[in-house]
DNA sequence: CCCCTTTGGTTGAAAGTTCAACCATCAATT
DNA sequence: AATTGATGGTTGAACTTTCAACCAAAGGGG
């Protein structure tokens, strides 16, 4: 049962999938690439700092802890770690404890984090559009919403793979 | 008309654009990262290694130049030649001067690397059908696939940008 | 209360990526 | 043949991300 994920057969991918597989690597590639370089030359932001700050304003005081963080965006710890010092070193955002668990940090923005968030978002949301949105139907990027939705399903922590149980329960 | 990019009001996404957008950002950062520490914890090679290796072995003679190489999967030339030199180091590619072009440089899959992907390829393409391909509709994954071929049409470079004509033309 | 495990977060070094500078060759021009 | 400009590729340093080790506090039994 050691060989179990690659007993048998590998069922390769048809044409389709193969071509659609590709187009995603590929445009996904493209496309972070871009809003990345679009955030850095116009605010000198990463996507990884802009979605943090992102985040972080969506709360009802802007603060939020640092686990919770790293789950939303689906960062390790220790690279929102990183990212939050340079953050902070940047004056965007401050630590301090959390309240009520004596290990937990709490990530707040500033004023001049919201600031430059209110620029940011601009240039963001323009390249999302005008490299993402505008160009494909609602039905189509609905549909690929759907697909990412599924995917999350099924590997954000918390899901049970039948394979798994198969071999092991 | 400097501030062409930003001039006047940003639209902003609507509701189902913006659940379309960060499914497909968590959806997919969860599915890179899967299929490369797979590849890493099985193989020893990541993703961008795996995707050289790759366009290698579709060519007839398992050669390639590095700029080709580098703009079929979307990465920078010196990205490109820092992962050859790793491969070369682990004896998977060799490097060899360009036929017809003193300046070009062509890397050649050797068979221990052509050994390797043939193993590496089961663990990749089970991947992708497990976290992805098996878990969604086939429209979906077409619609997907649409949607990815146009961010690349969009942004891969040749492109004309319709604002860039009316700013500039 | 103590032990033990889990959780939250940081740290520093290693690994990987980007960036700018650089050299060589090619191609077109003069 | 010399000049110019573009192309192909490498290099090393700076920066970012990962990884493993670590510490502190929380939570749950005995």
């Amino acid at each position: 049962m050691l060989a179990a994920m690659t007993a048998g057969e590998t069922k390769w991918l048809d044409t389709d999938q193969q071509r659609s597989w590709r187009a995603f690597i590929m445009g996904s590639t493209l496309l972070m690439d871009r809003l990345d370089r679009d955030l850095r030359t116009s605010h000198d932001l990463s996507m990884a700092e802009y979605e943090i700050l992102v985040r972080l304003s969506e709360q009802p005081e802007r603060r939020m802890r640092m686990a919770v963080l790293a789950d939303a965006i689906c960062h390790s710890r220790s690279r929102v770690t990183h990212t939050v010092t340079r953050l902070e070193k940047a004056g965007l955002i401050t630590r301090g404890p959390a309240v009520g668990d004596g290990r937990g940090v709490e990530a707040t923005m500033t004023d001049a984090g919201y600031a430059l968030l209110e620029q940011a978002a601009h240039t963001h949301v323009q390249g999302v559009r005008r490299h993402l949105v505008d160009i494909v139907s609602p039905e189509d990027l609905a549909a690929t919403g759907r697909v990412f939705d599924a995917v999350c399903d099924r590997l954000l922590p918390g899901h049970v793979d039948e394979a798994d149980i198969r071999d092991n329960g």
